[in-house]
DNA sequence: CTATTCAAGCACAGTTTATGCCAAGACGGA
DNA sequence: TCCGTCTTGGCATAAACTGTGCTTGAATAG
């Protein structure tokens, strides 16, 4: 549905090699940000929320696998991609970083194009369950055509309202934490006050007129059908 | 570890390899299915339904690329790990790997170890299955649905008490002193009351209503299924 | 075996917090 | 401008959380 580019997360203390990805990237249409160092890299990873990762294993300030082990820790980035990119080449180094938790490791140097085409592969898959259009029940939402029925009935939803329903939908049964939902909907940078998310799950109840929305008080909401 | 058991075809004219390969695989638990041409790779693909298949791309009958395209364009194996492996090591045939819808492109030689490392990692974030529910007998904990239940009942448990009994249970028979348990669930740097524990202990054992957590006097407590 | 002691259990009540809901303003496209 | 959408702040309410004071019970010492 949306073109968006997903955003990518560079870290290696080497410029040249930050400017190259970065180019090729870009041009590809990813969103690309940038960090020199291991710190700076946990602490983007945080603010930005990427979608994938690369890694230079070799960097100051924390390295590479450091990094990526710190990530795998935490619940917000156990979906996130992390690819780890490094001049070693030896058996044991490759073990580490897939037992680091890593998607991918690639041994430098590496051709940009190669890189972007693992890039994509990664991406492919993990978003492949994007399917456009959802079932559930007697429920139907069309992700492509920005419709949702019930019953057959059709049903209008604004802009953030859909996308919302969409979000907690493409996961049945599954709590999504405010912050969650904020990030995916609105954005990782966007500031929105605490009411405006219990507004549109309002709207959505009434125009949808089943109770198909569960507040987890103190965590978030969750999509559910009649489990009466 | 984990009961993998996922099934994987393996598909090389090469019975070295073949018979290399399968029996790393088979040491670490998975099911080997071998095909020694393309167009057995296909039928027994089919068949079989595994849920990752490492093609080798000189193959009689049928390179592995073009297995591999076959495959993707049925929706049956839309889902499917492909690897492919090759001598080849030339940019293009990667970039055409991937193309073709592969998952990974390894090219040889490569040690077995490293080989299923990517196996794993590809296994680890399609089935990125269960390790959000916690099941001790009887007991389900899911984190991701913030949902106990018990015999197939479900059990509401708020905030704190949820995180109270995941943590309790992410190490049954584990004794957790109370500073560990407000570490954990409070947060170092929050004070409460020696009390406050105890309340939401209590509430647990209310909910529940089985006799799972074990109080150890003057230490902390325990989680520990009715080992009457 | 009993007394002592102190951690833990317990009920209740006060406090805090999250969310629901409303109404009104801001924004933006036709 | 009008109209639908999005956002915000205030307020009410219900739920969650925490502290108090008392009771219970188990370990230990005498």
């Amino acid at each position: 549905m949306e073109p968006k580019g997903k955003k990518i997360l560079i870290a290696d203390d080497e410029p040249d090699i930050l400017e190259i990805l970065e180019y090729n990237l870009t041009v590809e249409g990813f969103t690309v940000i940038k960090a020199k160092d291991g710190d700076e890299a946990l602490h983007l990873a945080k603010q930005q929320q990427p979608d994938l990762i690369i890694l230079d294993v070799m960097m100051p300030r924390k390295t590479g696998m450091e990094v990526c082990q710190i990530l795998r820790s935490q619940p917000d980035f156990a979906n996130t991609l992390i690819i780890i990119l490094t001049a070693l080449n030896d058996e044991a180094s490759h073990l580490k970083g897939f037992e680091m938790g890593a998607d991918d490791y690639v041994s430098k140097p590496i051709s940009p194009k190669v890189l972007i085409s693992r890039v994509n592969a990664l991406l492919r898959r993990s978003f492949r369950s994007d399917d456009s259009i959802i079932k559930i029940g007697d429920l139907q939402i069309d992700k492509e055509q920005f419709l949702v029925k019930y019953h057959g009935q059709d049903i209008i939803l604004a802009k953030k309202e859909f996308e919302l329903l969409a979000l907690l939908a493409s996961k049945p049964g599954r709590v999504f934490l405010r912050h969650e939902i904020l990030n995916q909907v609105w954005g990782a940078d966007v500031i929105v006050g605490d009411r405006t998310i219990d507004v549109h799950i309002r709207k959505i109840r009434q125009k949808l007129n089943i109770d198909c929305i569960t507040t987890v008080k103190g965590v978030g909401y969750k999509f559910e059908l009649g489990t009466t």
